[in-house]
DNA sequence: TCTGGGGTCCTAGGACCC
DNA sequence: TCTGGGGTCCTAGGACCC
């Protein structure tokens, strides 16, 4: 493997923001007595607090919990029980059965996403969105100094919202990234060429964007932690282990190396509606529950696709089983659609594909090729003259 | 007391076309 | 009549992220 080039441009500064504990913390303006004990995320509308004859609210609790959910969020007094995000709910309910329970409610979340991104633009205008409650900023070409303009964005946040944010300075976004999480909450944390090997190196292998649980463990089998570890891996061997082009990019991003830029528009590849079920069912003795929930899920994405102004080529359906085995079957159409019940048409002829022999927990829909309405029509009608002086 | 829902990107094989 | 490569599209699965 070659070397990998040296960058020779003067550094960029890309800030990453990422809002502290954020739906739990957006839940605490709205009931500020649960300030200051543990708190989770993630159940849904059974565990909404109910307001007494007196004015105060009664909350639900974890303890007793029963059924699939998981951990959307939780506060820090609920994670230094062992509570956090992706856990089931069921074993939250063991560590932290006094922890309160409250409901995920994403239009306030969604509401305060937008204030906060609003907030940031008005300081540094260059925004990449990474969903709800983070983004990439490029600071590069605005003329202030970078601890300056940190505390102006927190400080405009704040005004904002109400919430707390943690932001991660340096030359990319890989770094920044790492970097905004190294003092949260409320934190900024600014990496350059000269704290690099001290910050950085030191750190786990999975505190690195793109190594999951996967690579973790795989890097774990050839003795690499850290990645200071990883920097100093052979070549050759990471090349064995994972390939020339991930290996690569392993050595890379151990070097502190990372030259995507801050993209500040993308339009959507896909869209999907899924549901777990709350017991697995039977394909022949719930296949009425089942073929009812099918069609609600294409109706679901078919509102989805016209309220955001776009159509399909591509349907496709997820099964998972009762064993956690997971299937999935694509078609794409001769043209594209918005029409739920061409979905439904098109996601049947998927599922008639898949053999169904056990039960099922899981089933979910999805549309892909997506194309702007505006833009079909567009070129429908530029196609028209062609067509007719066909004749 | 197993494991949500919404996404993106990558890989790899086969079809098909030139 | 054995048999080129390259490019694109489609499909299935998997890793990863928030």
């Amino acid at each position: 493997m070659e070397p990998e080039p040296t960058p020779t441009l003067a550094p960029r500064r890309i800030a990453h923001v990422d809002m502290d504990a954020f739906y739990a913390s957006v839940e605490l303006l709205r009931y500020p007595e649960l300030r200051g004990r543990p708190v989770v995320i993630g159940a849904g509308s059974a565990a909404q607090p109910r307001v007494l004859a007196d004015g105060s609210r009664e909350f639900s609790y974890l303890r007793g919990y029963v059924g699939r959910g998981v951990v959307t969020t939780s506060t820090y007094e609920a994670r230094a029980l062992g509570v956090f995000s992706a856990m089931g709910m069921m074993k939250a309910a063991q560590l932290a059965p006094e922890a309160v329970l409250l409901p995920t409610d994403f239009a306030a979340y969604r509401r305060y996403s937008g204030l906060f991104k609003n907030a940031v633009a008005t300081v540094a205008p260059h925004i990449e969105d990474r969903g709800i409650d983070e983004i990439y900023v490029d600071l590069t070409l605005l003329p202030d100094d970078t601890l300056t303009l940190a505390r102006r964005i927190k400080t405009a946040v704040r005004e904002a919202t109400g919430l707390t944010c943690s932001i991660g300075i340096s030359p990319n976004k890989l770094l920044s990234k790492i970097a905004s999480d190294l003092d949260k909450p409320d934190g900024i944390t600014i990496i350059s060429e000269d704290n690099l090997l001290g910050r950085i190196w030191p750190l786990p292998v999975g505190k690195v964007n793109g190594i999951g649980p996967k690579a973790n463990a795989r890097l774990a089998a050839i003795g690499i932690e850290t990645i200071a570890q990883l920097a100093q891996a052979a070549p050759d061997l990471l090349q064995q282990h994972f390939g020339l082009s991930y290996a690569r990019w392993l050595l890379s991003v151990a070097h502190g190396i990372d030259d995507r830029p801050v993209v500040t528009h993308s339009e959507p590849k896909s869209i999907s509606r899924e549901t777990t079920f709350e017991r697995d069912l039977h394909v022949r003795h719930d296949r009425a529950l089942l073929s009812q929930v099918f069609l609600e899920l294409c109706t679901r994405l078919e509102s989805d696709l016209s309220r955001k102004g776009y159509a399909c080529r591509s349907v496709g359906i997820k099964l998972r089983f009762d064993d956690f085995r997971t299937v999935t079957r694509d078609i794409t159409l001769p043209s594209a659609i918005v029409d739920g019940a061409a979905i439904h048409r098109a996601a049947g002829l998927c599922l008639k594909r898949i053999p169904l022999d056990r039960k099922i927990r899981l089933l979910g829909v999805r549309v892909s090729g997506l194309r702007s309405i505006t833009e079909l029509e567009r070129d429908r009608q530029a196609q028209e003259p062609r067509q007719l002086s066909l004749y």
